[in-house]
DNA sequence: GTTTTTGCAAATGATTTGCATGGAT
DNA sequence: ATCCATGCAAATCATTTGCAAAAAC
């Protein structure tokens, strides 16, 4: 996908929101879209800020937060001390490693319909299921 | 289960792991057990300090992650600031308010044989599943 | 021009750490 | 008697908030 389509995208997501196109948000945007995997905050931020220099955290918090409630990337919450963010958007699950805290992706559609419906007897309304895996990564395993 | 049931299993645990029996860490666990839920360290702290005044949290907190290791208590991180400890350790998914932040249980066992699979593929050898449901809950959807 | 967004600095809140004392074996 | 566990105080770290200046519409 070309560099255009990709901001073309973001641009109608805010539009849609009735939100204001930026440097901040368009950088950001890019960096997650070619950066293709989960990461920290802290890790976009200093990414984002090699071509942006400037950017701060508050702003980088403040987009991601916006860019989960536009659909562009999900919350991913580990374990580890630091929430992760990932414009993956379809459905995956995660392994997370209890020695090291690595977080590696595993492309697998879990059916968690039991889950969900069990939400909705409940009254509520499901919006997404995060299944994390956790044990020893094949790294540690070995080290 | 009476409270001496519960203690002996506690002793059990400890001694298998060559630990040794506190005070703290008898209340924490009888606290934990009644609860039968999960609940914030803090939360756990506050109950715990009415029947053991002086109870501190770095101690709290360094039982809680014993009792982990003991498998006494599972830790569920369901999106919020605080994790929650569970004395519920058999598998079941959790419901997750992005409103208003509570949890909830749901007993049910999803199947995420698929993700432990892709887990061993990749070399690492899983130890738990945690399913986390998130969207509106009742109350929220009604106020 | 008006309203949103940003950056800065400071606050918050959960969790961890260092270290001396107390307690369990 | 030895070594582990606790409490205290302080540190750490991710994330949020208040507010004035800058930028988008």
């Amino acid at each position: 996908m070309s560099t255009t389509a990709i901001d073309d995208r973001l641009t109608t997501a805010l539009r849609a929101g009735g939100h204001r196109m930026t440097s901040q948000r368009l950088v950001l945007h890019r960096v997650l879209v070619e950066l293709g995997r989960h990461a920290s905050a802290e890790e976009i931020a200093r990414t984002s800020a090699e071509r942006l220099p400037g950017l701060s955290l508050p702003t980088v918090y403040a987009t991601l937060e916006l860019f989960e409630d536009l659909g562009l990337v999900r919350r991913v919450d580990a374990g580890g001390p630091a929430a992760l963010f990932d414009p993956r958007t379809e459905p995956h699950a995660h392994f997370s490693c209890r020695r090291c805290g690595a977080v590696s992706d595993l492309d697998v559609a879990v059916d968690a319909t039991v889950a969900e419906d069990a939400a909705r007897a409940s009254g509520a309304e499901p919006a997404q299921v995060d299944v994390v895996v956790r044990g020893v990564c094949a790294a540690c395993r070995a080290g």
